[in-house]
DNA sequence: GCATGGCCTG
């Protein structure tokens, strides 16, 4: 305050002094250091300072407020105002103001314009860009950097070539390296990877952040050798990578799955001191997930000597998609209780990984955690969440959060519409396929696979191929062997299996995907004969796919065929080919057991076996009759009734009633395979001895079972 | 120029 009153004892006018010393009140925290401001010029620069420093809006307002009555204003200092107010994050009153100023620099131009492309406010940044001739103000180096990010942020090719055309005219393309990153990473985004690439050749003192453009552009675009051969291009020039740089190349790295580059990438960082750098080691922890090498990345996550959201976000995906979703849960429970906020992010990779384990409880409890953070209305966490409840055969909750999401986007869409798939709801998939339209929306591929397989899994065939005759006089869709595989399960399920065939042969390069489905689809109809036919297709192309042998092993088991279910499983001997061992999953008072076909090795087994009897015997009493063609191996009825009752789904329900016995709770099972026939009919008699409702999910729907019903009418 | 994410048939 003294140097204040120093300042204010020599005056220039006595106005003036007096409200500079209003303003200073209302800053009283405010100091001078600068002894020697003698006039107000000097003295409104060292107010606008401080105002920034401490990102006060309001105190610039009075200042400019101040200088317009003190007839200070719109001369000089305005320009300073404005870059106040930039720097503070007020756009829009530098706006005001700029638009009022009769005088404007380039550096003022620029800063607006630089603000607004940052904002990704880019119509703006283009009309002030080009706005700026009329004025008899021409671009410079840091005009045209910033609005090449407009351009390809809006998308337009043409804009921003006319611009670049400007940078060439100006001759800053070759001689300033600035331009020339910006013009790189434009023309990247633009998916011009080309013209990207002539640029960069034309620079003539080449950087680190130049090249850094160029990787990042192939990388997102899918080249990802490309990328590699550039980032050794720029080595072999001499310049040295940096973090950003090597962060990049990371990335790079993890998308292609190249463990031995990535590796050269991580011993490169050591050599170069960047250990402890937070992007590239981030990278570093991708690159390894990427990989499948979750224990390196855990490795890397553990050199963290203060891991922030990003971090521990990254780490959380990594194991969430490797299969660790458990440990992903821990991992988000330790990350919370270090006080790092969760983000989108985090939040939507987590949520994947309670939906694929269906775990409904823990997913309720994200669920809340995601309201907490406000982030229930946001298009990543929406759609985790519909794609939680969808797998969790709650379509009523997913749908709740779908209406409530803030803005209508094709992804959320689509996982709503196969969340009604998988619940076998092919007419309210139908109905919301049908209402994008009017909702303005393009369907994307997804969304047509999504909608016929909600036409499979609900037997509605002549919407399904409807749909799909509506796909081919659609020219923005692109139809995949993938809807071409779902229309063959649809018509060959159908027992439609000649119309299947004949589709297959119009697929220019049939892959073994479409033979199978149409195997799959004579085994349902117990067409030996075509069924060898198309054997012999399979096996041409993927002579070794143990999927095929174990589908005709049960074509010819369900067949009574034994001698052939013999052959079978000796050649897939002699090729070692083994079953997928099936699986079944359940939660008990947050807890996730697992059980395989005549597992003894839960600790509760006694127990588990003694209620499993005890279900068998009721549901006998129910009619239950074991379905012997369910039985893959040839033995005496006894041993085969024996290896039914074994079943994993049987053991994880006799678990779970075990356990929740006296309640009403409906239990929830997942299964890694499909849940066979036998089980599916035991299941739905369970359903009616118990009374309570249960929920299978397995490789490929739901199944809700009730009073004796199944949800798929029978039909999966 | 740089680190993390959502939906997908069989």
């Amino acid at each position: 305050m003294r140097t204040i009153q120093a300042t204010l004892q020599r005056p220039t006018q006595p106005y003036r002094l007096k409200s500079f010393a209003c303003i200073a009140q209302d800053f009283n925290d405010i100091s001078f250091h600068n002894s020697s401001l003698t006039d107000g010029s000097q003295l409104y620069t060292s107010f606008l300072r401080q105002c920034t420093e401490r990102k006060s809006l309001s105190g610039i307002r009075r200042v400019q407020l101040h200088m317009i009555k003190s007839g200070f204003g719109h001369l000089s200092l305005g320009n300073k105002l404005i870059d106040a107010y930039l720097k503070c994050g007020s756009i829009d009153d530098a706006r005001d103001l700029f638009d009022e100023l009769p005088h404007r620099h380039i550096v003022t131009w620029n800063s607006m314009i630089a603000s607004y492309s940052k904002q990704k406010r880019s119509k703006e940044a283009i009309s002030l860009y080009e706005g700026m001739a009329w004025e008899g103000v021409f671009p410079d180096e840091f005009t045209l950097s910033s609005v090449f990010k407009a351009f390809s942020d809006l998308g337009l090719v043409r804009g921003g070539r006319r611009a670049h055309g400007q940078a060439v005219v100006l001759g800053l393309e070759v001689s300033n390296v600035f331009v020339g990153s910006a013009l790189v990473d434009m023309y990247a985004k633009l998916g011009r990877m080309r013209d990207a690439r002539l640029v960069l050749d034309r620079v003539l003192e080449k950087d680190v952040v130049l090249f850094t453009a160029l990787i990042v552009g192939y990388t997102q675009h899918g080249e990802g050798v490309v990328a590699l051969e550039v980032f050794g291009d720029m080595l072999k020039q001499g310049i040295k990578a940096n973090e950003y740089s090597f962060a990049s190349i990371l990335i790079t790295c993890g998308n292609l799955e190249d463990i031995s580059n990535g590796k050269l990438i991580h011993g490169l960082i050591i050599k170069s001191g960047f250990e402890s750098a937070v992007a590239s080691q981030t990278s570093l922890l991708t690159m390894y997930s990427k990989c499948g090498l979750i224990a390196d990345s855990l490795k890397v996550f553990k050199r963290f000597v203060n891991p922030n959201q990003v971090t521990w976000t990254s780490l959380i995906v990594g194991l969430a998609q490797n299969g660790r979703e458990e440990v992903a849960l821990t991992k988000f429970r330790q990350m919370i209780r270090n006080s790092i906020n969760p983000n989108s992010f985090t939040l939507s990779s987590i949520l994947q990984a309670c939906s694929s384990l269906a775990m409904l409880d823990q997913g309720k409890q994200i669920h809340a955690i995601v309201m907490k953070f406000g982030l229930d209305r946001n298009k990543f966490t929406g759609a985790a969440l519909i794609d939680l409840y969808g797998k969790c055969g709650s379509t009523e909750m997913a749908r709740s959060v779908f209406d409530g999401l803030l803005a209508f986007d094709v992804v959320p869409i689509n996982t709503m519409i196969y969340s009604y798939s998988q619940n076998g709801l092919g007419h309210e998939a139908l109905e919301l396929f049908n209402r994008m339209k009017d909702l303005g929306l393009e369907p994307n591929d997804v969304t047509f696979l999504s909608v016929l397989s909600a036409c499979n899994n609900a037997g509605l065939l002549e919407e399904g191929c409807r749909i799909f005759a509506s796909m081919r006089n659609n020219c923005n869709i692109e139809l995949t062997r993938d809807h071409y595989a779902c229309m063959v399960d649809l018509l060959g399920r159908a027992g439609r299996l000649k119309e299947a065939e004949m589709l297959i042969n119009q697929v220019s390069n049939p892959d073994v995907v479409l033979w199978r489905t149409l195997l799959s689809a004579c085994r349902i109809h117990r067409e030996v004969e075509m069924a060898e036919r198309v054997m012999n297709r399979v096996f041409e192309l993927a002579p070794a796919d143990d999927g095929t042998h174990v589908l005709l092993s049960n074509l010819y088991a369900s067949t009574g065929n034994w001698d052939q279910v013999i052959e079978m499983k000796s050649m897939m001997r002699e090729m070692r080919l083994k079953k997928n061992p099936a699986m079944t999953w359940v939660d008990v008072d947050r807890e996730t057991h697992t059980f395989m076909a005549g597992d003894w090795s839960h600790p509760r087994s006694k127990e588990i076996y003694e209620m499993l009897e005890e279900l068998i015997e009721k549901v006998k009493g129910l009619g239950y009759v074991p379905d012997l063609r369910f039985v893959l191996q040839d033995l005496d009825e006894e041993k085969k009734q024996r290896s039914l009752y074994y079943h994993s789904e049987k053991l994880a329900i006799a678990f779970a009633l075990w356990r929740s016995k006296n309640k009403t709770t409906t239990i929830r099972i997942l299964k890694n395979l499909r849940v066979c026939g036998d089980c599916h009919n035991w299941i739905k008699l369970v359903s009616i001895a118990v009374r309570r409702e249960i929920i299978a999910r397995d490789a490929k729907r739901f199944h809700y079972f009730k009073d004796g019903l199944c949800s798929c009418k029978d039909y999966w």
